[in-house]
DNA sequence: AAATTATTTGCAACATTGTTGTATTTTTGT
DNA sequence: ACAAAAATACAACAATGTTGCAAATAATTT
C-alpha cells in the first residue's frame, strides 16, 4: 500500500530510505495539504529528533519533493509537489489558499497564477500567490 | 522637514510621539522599501531595546501605518502603507517584489493583483502576490 | 552474508528570534 | 507644573533554528 509508494518516492529521488523520512513523507501523503514545521514536529516529534525534522525538510526541498509556501504569520508551510520541482520553479504555477477558520493550507492545483505586467526594468523569476479566506469545508 | 511629517503621522494615528517610534518611522520613510525586523533592529537597535522594536511594529501594524509582506525565507518584511489600511485589507491591492540580487523588497504600487476564480466553495478574504526576480536597479 | 563505506540520526551546545511582566521613565492632558 | 496615561528598558523566559560530532543505520562491495 502506501509503504511502497513512499519507498519509491524516496528511491526515485536518490534518498536513503530511513524511518524519519518515511514517517514525514507519510504525513504529507495522508494530509494532502500543507504542513508547518511545528505540525510535523508535533506529529512525528515523539519518534524523531527536532534536528532530524529540520534536515529532512531541507533535503526534501532540495530534491523537489516538497515546496514551501510563505505565509503572513511567519511560519512557512510545506506541501508535496505533484510533479518534480527540483528545478526550483515548477511549483509556482498554482495558487495557495489558507483558511482563516480551520487554519489549513492547500494548493489549488486547478487555479493558475495569472500573468502580470511588471514595471519596466523588473524581471520576474518566480511568482507566489497566496489567498486567505474560508475554505470549502468551513464554508458550510 | 521630515521631523514634521513624522510627528503628524504619529499624531494622526493617535500614537504618542516618542523617540523609538520617530526613529523607526524615519527608517521607513527614508527607505521607501520594506524592512525586516532585523533590518530595523540593526539600524535602530543601538538606541532602542529589541522589545521596543517588536512592540512598535505591532502597534504600527494595528494602526495601519505599515503592512506586512510574507516572504519565502521566513522573515516577514514591513512596509509603509501609502494610505490608511487600518481596516486591515486596504493594502492587498498591489504586488510585492523581492529582488534576488540586492535583497530589497518593494511595493509595486502601480501593479494591481489580478482577480482570480476560486473553486466552488472557497471565498477569498485577502490576496497576496509576491514576485521575486531582479529589480530595476540591479537589472543594469 | 559479512564487511566496508557512506549516510543519517540523536545529542549537546549554542545562536537567534519572539514573548511577558514589571519597575522606571517619558509623554500627554489638564 | 502636576497627575494620569503610556512607552521603554530590563530581566527572564519560551520557541525556533543551527552546527559539530559520535553513534547508529542504510547502502555497497566483496
Amino acid at each position: 500500500m502506501m509503504e511502497k509508494k513512499i519507498d519509491e518516492l524516496l528511491k526515485k529521488n536518490h534518498l536513503s530510505v530511513t524511518g524519519g523520512r518515511k514517517k514525514i513523507l507519510e504525513l504529507f501523503l495522508q494530509q494532502e495539504g500543507a504542513l508547518s514545521h511545528s505540525d510535523i514536529e508535533r506529529k512525528a516529534g515523539e519518534k524523531f529528533d527536532r534536528v532530524t525534522v529540520y534536515r529532512t525538510l531541507q533535503v526534501f526541498l532540495e530534491k523537489g519533493l516538497i515546496h514551501s509556501i510563505p505565509t503572513s504569520d511567519n511560519s512557512i508551510r510545506y506541501a508535496l509537489c505533484k510533479e518534480d520541482c527540483s528545478g526550483g520553479h515548477h511549483h509556482d504555477d498554482h495558487v495557495h489558499f489558507i483558511c482563516n477558520t480551520c487554519g489549513n493550507t492547500v494548493c489549488l492545483e486547478g487555479v493558475s497564477i495569472p500573468a502580470i505586467r511588471l514595471p519596466r526594468g523588473y524581471s520576474a523569476d518566480q511568482v507566489e500567490m497566496l489567498v486567505s479566506g474560508v475554505c470549502k469545508s468551513c464554508n458550510i
